[in-house]
DNA sequence: ACACGCCGTACCATTGAATGGAAGCCGGAC
DNA sequence: GTCCGGCTTCCATTCAATGGTACGGCGTGT
């Protein structure tokens, strides 16, 4: 921009600032949030101060930053996460109360899973998923289930690029995976995100048939019921694609 | 800025454009983006590009527009709206399974109530409270458990500017009725928001005995039972106070 | 007590990124 | 086939954004 050649626009500045956050910390000092946002201090500065004037960032004692509650009122009320949680929101707490276990709905977002909702029961097993907070798709049984129900296309494509860091999985594996879970019309996933845990989700389907969501559960391992789990799992599920095609014609235009 | 005098920044014209999705609104053509936020149809399609090539704004069939997943992730994830719900939820669940009735959460944003939570038992009464959404203090048993429970001087300032458009209500009604929630200790309005529902809250203090918080239930005119009612609701507001104090360090540097 | 260093804040000449009117373009309606 | 409304692209003008530099306040180490 002028004087200088940076080559990204003040939106991107901008974007840069917000991302800078890094998940679970609340509040930053000035001079953190300008380094993790590669700008220089001056211009971390202003940006800072412009968007704190909007409500969208609160300036706390020493200098820290953090979110405002403004910017959280703006984006969640008209966002598409929101629509998708007030529909499906009795019928997980249907599930918590039949099942007495962790429930958690998440959606595709790029080729993870990103949590919109979870509902953990007091004293029950340890549930990874955090509201706002992603996973890998082949390490989830959200993920599982979300992807088995993709077009053809978008799963060709998910196993092209796929690529497990640790390098245990393989492509072929997932895709046996992902067969199998449609097969089964669920995903399950025994001790993998946590040795003591299994967990098991069902797609919500749209009107095409493709998952715009998953709902699943986490329980202990030594207490599955497949056969009580998985019927209530599904019928909640439909009864969430129903109430989004009724109240909000929600659509997945996702655009990877 | 260059070639125009509107007199404000980027950073003013992208919270223009945030701002403009009426609430409720999922999507929205861009040209009529473009008119709510006051912005030339030029300007409002490149500052939404930009925003949709991060993920920001999803760009639907026709030109719609709508937030996107990607930005109600970053936003809520360090936000301390998450955080509070984060912390209140449980006891949130638990007033809801004894009490049998609408639970939410509120918090104090400028001279009005935002709602950061709640938990609809289904069958029960109407909740005009909205997950996001806003109501005045005055009239709402939430906002008058917050405000009851602020500094004096910020309470002062409230009643100065207090102005009730419909024109029933006086800034010294307002008092006495602040009055009488701090003496009681809890917030209780009859067939304001709703006339046949009562609405009633208790704050959640923090270590100085500010309220950051308000918990509130919302019942049948009929079956109203303050006896079982309040002291619930104090309860778990305690528990709520004291997870915060613990947890996270959550503080509240409003500035007004 | 003093000096140092760190961090948030303020300043300001330079300059290229933002601007928006106008002209295409596409798709649906009549 | 033509028209219309709305999205998209183009491009000369120009002023808002930039960031190096300097200041001030606070906590720390000596």
């Amino acid at each position: 921009m002028a004087n200088s050649a940076s080559g990204d626009s003040v939106v991107d500045r901008v974007v840069r600032v917000i991302e800078a956050f890094p998940e679970g910390a609340d509040a930053l000092p000035l001079s953190e949030l300008a380094e993790r946002s590669g700008l220089p201090l001056s211009t971390a500065h202003r940006l800072v101060r412009q968007l704190a004037g909007h409500g969208l960032l609160e300036l706390g004692a020493g200098g820290n930053v953090r979110l405002g509650l403004r910017f959280w009122e703006l984006v969640s009320r008209n966002s598409p996460a929101l629509a998708l949680r007030q529909a499906a929101m009795p019928f997980m707490e249907d599930i918590q109360q039949v099942l007495k276990q962790n429930v958690n709905l998440g959606v595709l977002e790029g080729w993870e899973v990103l949590f919109v909702e979870r509902l953990s029961r007091r004293g029950s097993v340890a549930n990874r998923a955090r509201v706002a907070g992603r996973m890998p798709v082949h390490i989830s049984s959200a993920g599982l289930a979300l992807m088995a129900h993709q077009t053809p296309a978008l799963q060709a494509e998910y196993l092209t690029q796929f690529h497990d860091p640790a390098g245990k999985v393989t492509a072929g594996v997932v895709r046996q995976m992902l067969a199998e879970t449609r097969r089964q019309g669920f995903a399950e996933l025994a001790g993998v995100v946590d040795p003591d845990t299994w967990g098991i989700a069902v797609p919500v389907l749209d009107g095409g048939r493709r998952a715009v969501a998953a709902l699943g559960v986490v329980v202990p391992l030594a207490e599955v019921r497949l056969q009580a789990l998985v019927p209530a799992l599904q019928t909640a599920a439909r009864g969430i694609g129903r109430q989004l095609a009724d109240l909000s014609e929600f659509r997945s235009t996702e655009s990877v």
